[in-house]
DNA sequence: GTATTGCGTACCAAATCAGTACGAATTGGG
DNA sequence: CCCAATTCGTACTGATTTGGTACGCAATAC
């Protein structure tokens, strides 16, 4: 089971790679570059985080894209959140209406609160934190067998 | 971003219904029927959990699943692993050879750590506390909005 | 022995995802 | 004012995954 898709991974490798240098104007072809990734790929998820506030963007001639905020203040949550939508574990997590099971289903309430912690997971880690060797612990300890996730 | 597949999703509603009975046999119409759930999408799940050693099953005329242990002693993560697979944010929580980027990619070992909370945030609930009422909290408070989740 | 039930595999359709392409809008320089 | 560079936005396509179904085999009760 993969919680991130593809494209959130990518996302966040990107949002990652702006984070080294806040304050240089890059365009998307030399993101694509440095991160090995396929150039229209790149730029269509620096539209998506542009879109979503996490990046802004400069046309034109040596127009190019910029950390909209401090690394610190940009959460792993938010890049994903930008690429793939609001984050939850269940269909009725985020569209409650369309869930024909609720008044029959127990289980819903306590998917809230699962859902919360894993948001809360992924918000408690900032792309500043991410660029960081070893320097964070959000619930759990540093991982020492990577094998085992 | 839906972090569960319908499947998984399913898949917990099929062993909470399980959990409220777990001393009775019971075959896959019957709790497709109690659940609103498709009949053979249901004996998959079943079939699944079987496998994991989530539930057990007996063959033959007047066969049926049930829950192979105590619901206290059955996580969601348990269940959620037991369809759709490890759980895992990223392509290299899983399978961590299959990355070609590693080299130059500062943000692997983060994502064990952010992967690692995630699932504690999953098995931190048992099946037991899927059917109670309102008696868990894992991190956060109790859902007073579900609207938000 | 037969009917019932689970077991396992294989299969198909639909939805989603990853990636690409092309035209419109915007800015800087000649 | 015009042209080149670059982002923006939409639409499209191919591939992968997912959801769901069908069918034959094995085991058990009557």
């Amino acid at each position: 089971m993969i919680i991130l898709s593809k494209l959130a991974d990518y996302g966040v490798i990107v949002a990652t790679h702006l984070a080294l240098a806040p304050d240089r104007q890059e365009n998307a072809a030399s993101v694509a570059a440095a991160t090995r990734l396929p150039m229209a790929t790149v730029a269509k998820l620096l539209k998506a985080l542009a879109h979503a506030g996490v990046v802004s963007a400069t046309r034109g001639a040596a127009g190019g894209y910029r950390l909209a905020r401090p690394a610190a203040a940009i959460s792993v949550a938010e890049v994903v959140a930008a690429i793939d939508g609001d984050i939850g574990l269940t269909q009725c997590s985020v569209h409650v209406d369309e869930c024909a099971h609720t008044s029959y289903c127990p289980t819903r309430p306590h998917w809230a609160a699962i859902n919360r912690a894993v948001g809360e997971a992924l918000s408690a880690v900032t792309l500043d934190e991410m660029i960081s060797p070893y320097a964070f612990l959000p619930a759990a300890g540093v991982p020492q067998h990577p094998a085992h996730g």
